[in-house]
DNA sequence: GAGTGGTCTAGACCACATT
DNA sequence: ATGTGGTCTAGACCACTCA
């Protein structure tokens, strides 16, 4: 049997399996270009290569002029659930997120409002006709001075003009709670998550390293009688989030609940 | 002002551009590599330095010899909480799912049963000790002979020593429902989603092509009196799938909802 | 056989953070 | 000042699919 794998596979391959095993450990200085190359008897192209391969998955960076080091994950906890059933006036959700975790971080956000023709993906959840405006509200939200996630929310500008939810403001009631004193209150949530490589203007956005993927999370609400009143639209980068929810049933099950 | 931008990054961009307006659509093929150097007046290294970028990114992907194309995707809905709360003995929830979206597409799979020593993403979540031994049933599921995700299922292997849960075959009542017949039924669940770049075992399990990112969506279940039976470990590709799920609330909301 | 992308060599100049 | 990685040139040979 031959043993035809490319050097450049073979400098990716030996690398991954000393990260995976703990050899290096996250944070630790991975070899030089010069020493690979010296190492593998190959030119600083094929080395470089096998490194920008081991990049391209998320798990070193480079650091220049430093060099490359074994890359440090610290996910926070990115919970769906909560978030629509989240009531208390006081605090963001977001600062309680960071609350529970019993961490010292400091969360901060910027909001920004506009009115925007709906673009395919809003105009299909909310069931818009060609001419009908909507009211933008977006958000970038940071840890520590640092990007988190995007979170940008869409609703019909007949419903809410003029309303609070116009104001780039954190709104302490919640921007749900403007909705619900407009008559629109929201029972119903339907969550679509697509896991994707981020667009180049999400990368600067966010500030994502290359090898970062992103889910792109849309939630989609409903009133009473399943009229689609608001789409919001997470972007959460990989690296730092888990999405994180909980289930139950009853038991044992009836027949509504089975057929569910 | 200074434009600096790079060539490989232009050729990135343009390309990127070209994708993302419809002048190039999905399936189109790209200029080979001898064109876009003549076009930019660059070498090869520097071309390809740029189509590696959109490979990455999961927008394009080279078929040699026949040069480089528009990435096509053709997502199908994977929806834990169904998995959850399927009852239906008849078929596998797999096969639901795709009844559902009505296409003409042929599911299978592949089951294997181990016994394994626990790692630590199971041994944390089942609160094992050291020496305990798990039961472990691993599916590929496929979809016209082609793979679609891993779902890698962990009990105690007590509990289910010599049940159908060891034998390879689907089990018509499904595998919860033998847990529920061996006492152990669940009624809770704990979903998390982790959203990376594959190892190199799940893309060649997969047979993923560069830029395709997976969430990896560990469920852990339990029973009434919170003890946790199972853990479940699915590999959902980010091209080929959309992770959909529902929420309800009570409204207005109860002081018990609300503070959830 | 022609043309594609995959792998690789052997050089070069540059920007930049640390020392 | 040094050494790092970032960008780029100008070649080469190969494997593979298609006509």
């Amino acid at each position: 049997m031959r043993t035809n794998t490319p050097i450049y596979q073979r400098v990716a391959d030996d690398l991954r399996a000393e990260i995976a095993d703990g050899t290096r450990p996250p944070g630790s200085q991975l070899p030089t270009e010069a020493e690979l190359q010296e190492k593998y008897g190959a030119t600083r192209y094929t080395v470089r290569q096998g490194l920008a391969a081991l990049v391209n998955e998320g798990l070193i960076v480079s650091r220049r002029p430093l060099g490359y080091f074994v890359r440090e994950i610290h996910p926070m906890i990115y919970r769906p659930q909560q978030e629509f059933r989240r009531k208390q006036p006081d605090l963001d959700l977001f600062a309680q997120l960071l609350a529970d975790e019993g961490n010292g971080r400091q969360p901060s956000q910027d909001i920004e409002v506009a009115i925007v023709q709906p673009n395919a993906t809003t105009r299909d959840r909310l069931k818009l006709n060609e001419s009908e405006l909507l009211a933008a509200r977006r958000r970038t939200r940071y840890i520590d001075g640092e990007p988190y996630n995007i979170n940008d929310s869409y609703v019909r500008l007949s419903f809410v003009q003029d309303s609070e939810f116009m104001s780039p403001v954190d709104v302490a009631r919640g921007t749900n709670q403007v909705l619900a004193d407009l008559g629109k209150p929201l029972v119903r949530a339907l969550d679509e998550i697509y896991v994707r490589m981020p667009k180049p203007e999400e990368v600067t956005r966010l500030k994502l390293g290359p090898g970062t993927p992103v889910a792109e999370h849309i939630v989609t609400t409903y009133t009473f009688d399943d009229e689609p009143v608001q789409v919001t639209i997470n972007i959460v980068p990989g690296d730092r989030h888990v999405i994180v929810f909980e289930r139950t049933r009853e038991w044992p099950p009836t027949e509504q609940g089975a057929s569910e």
